[in-house]
Formats: C-alpha cells, sequence, structure tokens
DNA sequence: GAACAATAGTTGGTACAACAAACAATTGAT
DNA sequence: ATCAATTGTTTGTTGTACCAACTATTGTTC
C-alpha cells in the first residue's frame, strides 16, 4: 500500500461533495417549509419544466431508472403536487403533469435551489463551470464506455 | 419556472458521476471476488495505509460520522479484515488495526481501484485534476461557510 | 391474424449509507 | 467532587438505488 499514486483519488471528493450539497440543499428547503429530498426535487423540477413526459422521458431527464422513478413519483402523486393520466395512444403510458400546489412549492423551492446554488459557486468562474461539466460529463463517458 | 439560469445547476452531474463511480467500483470488485462497497474500501484502506488509528481519526479521515463509521468497521471485523483493540491510555479509544486477510483483501483491491481511477481519467490532463480538486474543495468550503 | 418481441410501468426484495438523538463509559477540567 | 467534554455504541428512521420478475400493452414478423 506505499505505491506512488500518480492520480490521486477523486471519489471521496465526489462523494462527500454530494453529501454535502444534498443535505444543504434539505435543511435549506426544509427551513422554508418546504418537504423535498434533492431527488424529489429533481424529478418535480423536471415535471415542471416540460409539460406532457411520460415516466421514461423523466427517468431519461433525470438520468435515474425507472423503478426509482416511479418510486419518487408515487410519493409525488401522494402529496398531490404531481398527478398520473392516462394516454389515450398508447394506454401503456402516463402523461405525468403537475398540479397547481405541485407548481406552488416548485415556484418556492427554485429560488433556494438558485440561492444555494449561488453560494456553492462563490470564488467560482465562468470557466471554472465549464471546466467543472467537462470534466464529469469526460468521467461519466470514460466509465460507460466500460 | 422560466426564468434564465445564470448558473446552471452542477448538483445533478455529480450525484450522477457518484452513482457511476460507485456502481463501477462495486462491479469491478465482484468480477475480482471481492466484496466490499466503496466506502467498505475507504474505511478499510485508510486503516491499511495509517496503523494506528481510533474510530474518531478514521472518522475524520473518510469525512463519515461516528455512527456510519462504527458501523462499517463493524462489517470489516466481521469479515475478519480489522480488528479493535482496547488501548491502555484511554479506554474510552479502540486501535483499529488490519488483519493479514484484510491487508490481502487491501492488496487485491488497490490496483482495481487505480485501473478503474485511470480509466475514468482518459482524456483528462494533470491541469484538470487540479482544476477538479479545487473546485470541488471551494464549492465543499462555501457551503461549509454557511 | 397468431405468435413472438419489445416497451412502459409496477412491485418485491435487498443493500447500504446517512442522519438524528439518546445513551454509557471514561477522562478532563474547575 | 462535580460538571463538562470526549469516544464510541445503539436505536430508529429515511431514502435512493439496484436487480429481477411480472403485468399489460403495443409492434413486428411470418
Amino acid at each position: 500500500m506505499k505505491e506512488i499514486e500518480l492520480i490521486k483519488g477523486y471519489g471521496p471528493y465526489v462523494d462527500r461533495l454530494n453529501r454535502i450539497m444534498k443535505l444543504d440543499l434539505v435543511k435549506s428547503f426544509k427551513e422554508a417549509g418546504i418537504n423535498l429530498t434533492p431527488e424529489q426535487w429533481i424529478v418535480l423540477s423536471k415535471a415542471a419544466a416540460k409539460k406532457e413526459m411520460s415516466q421514461t422521458e423523466l427517468a431519461n431527464a433525470t438520468f435515474k431508472d425507472s423503478p426509482t422513478v416511479s418510486r419518487i413519483i408515487d410519493i409525488l402523486c401522494d402529496r398531490g403536487y404531481l398527478i398520473r393520466t392516462a394516454i389515450q395512444n398508447d394506454r401503456r403510458k402516463f402523461l405525468i403533469s403537475v398540479t397547481t400546489s405541485g407548481s406552488e412549492v416548485a415556484e418556492k423551492a427554485y429560488p433556494i435551489v438558485m440561492s444555494r446554488r449561488k453560494q456553492g459557486w462563490k470564488g467560482l468562474s465562468k470557466s471554472d463551470f465549464n471546466n467543472f461539466i467537462r470534466i464529469m460529463e469526460t468521467i461519466i463517458d470514460n466509465y460507460q464506455k466500460k
């Protein structure tokens, strides 16, 4: 275990960053009386952005698998934020749409997300952002190629 | 929900990258007959790197809280990879040390970790690496400051 | 048009880490 | 000696993710 590490581990950083951001968002939501996890927020916001999405489309948009999305939608439906509507053309599909109260929650959550995002990006530049995204996309790509 | 997004969301990228890396590592381990989660690997490797660590030190080194570390150590002890030894000076503390079989597993896992890490970093440079770490550290810092 | 394949979504089961809160035991400080 | 701080455990809860198997519907092929 004493080899020289040419490439240091970045995984733990990613994991830690992920946890910190998620926890921060949950707390910020809670302070504002919003009861949403980051994953629920992502699904809700994607559903709110484009009306007329099926669950598979939502799954693709959020990079989650269908069981996970299905269950998150269950929760958001139970809370009255989303509705599953049957589609006439294809009876296998559901149209996921946002309710009024779902929209309200999303509208309330959005500035919080933006504010925390800004806070996280303090001292960083636009080119940092581009690099950050490019690096993450490259790594993801590399992992997916094999 | 139609505001211009000055700073786009990077959270989902981080989350997705995190998941992909973790899943890849679990699978790579499994293919090699190693039964370790990424978290277990981190704790084991930290414990293997420096002998003579207490659980609190391990928790700090891995950026996990004590209950989480405690349980991971439980698992690794059950599998015979780690041992808790009482300390004479301070009877609240345990000395966490790696067993022979724990070392063997770590030695076997290490090249896999390195190889996957390299695979992930294909097409990226040393300066990318520095930027990547700097950016993540900055964000983490920003979140912790408030 | 019947058989088979593909797609959409659900469900059950499992694994696992993380968090919060409360706790016991020990040690340190006033 | 009392009170505070530290170390680690335990309990309970939450939540996502993954796999695999399943139903229902639609599309394709012969």
